[in-house]
DNA sequence: CCAATAGTGTCTGTTAGACAATATACA
DNA sequence: TGTATATTGTCTAACAGACACTATTGG
């Protein structure tokens, strides 16, 4: 029994979509892309993740082709890209079986490309989650797509410093409490986060203080913008 | 811009390779197959891990083409099976760009199908895990998608129960401890380990016990035979 | 009795959580 | 001064790790 040669196979479609996220003003929003709507286009006028075919001849790898979308739309080029899995079928795109890679990304509000934002304001757009997604549908089974990305990202909240990279270069405690505390949906305790924080060298104080109406600071940026800290205990779950 | 068809694309390759773990007599060893001799396939007598090209026209989905495969080689239908990642590049596969979808699963040898593997013994055999592969070199870039898959099965020893999927139906805490061991390498103390494991409700006990030259021991089961337990606490990482 | 493995008890160290106290800015 | 936020201290509970101890089988 000889094994078929590819050419004998019909080839699935092969994509790569990214679940993109920013925190703002105490919100998690997630950047979708408005799909064209000619008849020909499954889909047409549905909100979806940024994403499509693997470009053979342009695209070296699929980390790299998630890589291009995320550049391409946010003009962010070292985020934190983690990949979080695949889905193929043979019902989730109308033009065929398809597998996409799916990857998720944690961007600093301060690195987004504005300028570059507002030229393609018209076909994208920050939505905020809520729950397990957003409001409005999504194409193909991006919902399903997404529910896993917010799913991983808040479970590793739990033993990771992954919110550290929703925050810009420069940040303090109480802002990286509120970043986690966004992730978690739930207040956690000062004394103890702080110590936890303090006790690993994800953060090295810069020399500089926030000020305001109030005492300022400690200023802080991270050790590594592209590795987090895995804790060796995990956050209480909450009954 | 309109998005291109997927006619204009040149469609890469899709692969599903499953990485098959099972522990025999202390020994953590991986299921791999051997490729043919044709001249016209690549890596020609190479060992791989089971796998190939998705077919559309009878796996339904990603992860029943993994199951078909698996079930396949073991016979093993319900195994523990969790989705490893996908490595997708232009150079990974001399007939062209290429992804592959990989999976790992554990199964216990007690539900090994012997027969089936005995019809599968020329072109299919375990191989003893050493370190963060086998000894010999593997086909296309299955080392480093093995190595992948012992570092994550290593990593989640720290905090969940999958070492439990390797064992057979009724088993002694000891073999569970010795699984734990086997995956890390390293010994755990009896008394944390019991307290750790009866302190959730992964195993139940039945009313057999293993009969042996000492003091006889309470045999336990599983509760699921599908869904890990999470530990919030790892084990403490040795320096 | 001994050997071997099963199972328990006791102490220590670490750290999350709760809560209180103190510190430092501006108005 | 008051208000707001930053930062620290104290106590408790949970649990992993180390180690010693007891229990139960066969020989």
């Amino acid at each position: 029994m000889s094994e078929r040669s590819p050419a004998n196979f019909e080839r699935p479609l092969v994509t790569v979509d990214v679940a993109i996220f920013r925190a703002l003003d105490g919100r998690l929003q997630v950047l979708l892309v408005r799909r064209g709507s000619g008849s020909d286009e499954p889909f047409p006028g549905h909100w979806a993740m940024p994403g499509g075919f693997v470009d053979v001849s342009c695209d070296a790898s699929l980390e790299a082709c998630a890589l291009r979308k995320l550049r391409e739309k946010t003009g962010v080029s070292t985020p934190y890209l983690e990949q979080l899995g695949s889905w193929g079928d043979a019902r989730r795109d109308p033009r065929g079986w398809s597998a996409t890679h799916a990857y998720f990304a944690l961007v600093p509000v301060d690195e987004l490309d504005v300028p570059h934002a507002e030229a393609n304001a018209a076909d994208a757009d920050w939505h905020d989650v809520e729950g397990d997604g957003i409001r409005e549908p999504l194409a193909f089974d991006h919902a399903r797509i997404l529910a896993a990305a917010l799913e991983r990202l808040r479970s590793k909240v739990e033993y990771t410093s992954l919110p550290a990279f929703l925050l810009p270069k420069e940040f303090t405690l109480s802002e990286l409490q509120k970043a986690y505390e966004l992730l978690l949906g739930r207040a956690l305790e000062k004394s103890a986060f702080r110590t936890r924080i303090l006790s690993t060298d994800l953060i090295v104080p810069v020399s500089r203080l926030r000020e305001g109406p109030n005492r300022p600071a400690q200023l802080y940026r991270l050790r590594s913008r592209k590795t987090p800290i895995y804790f060796q205990r995990a956050l209480s779950r909450p009954d």
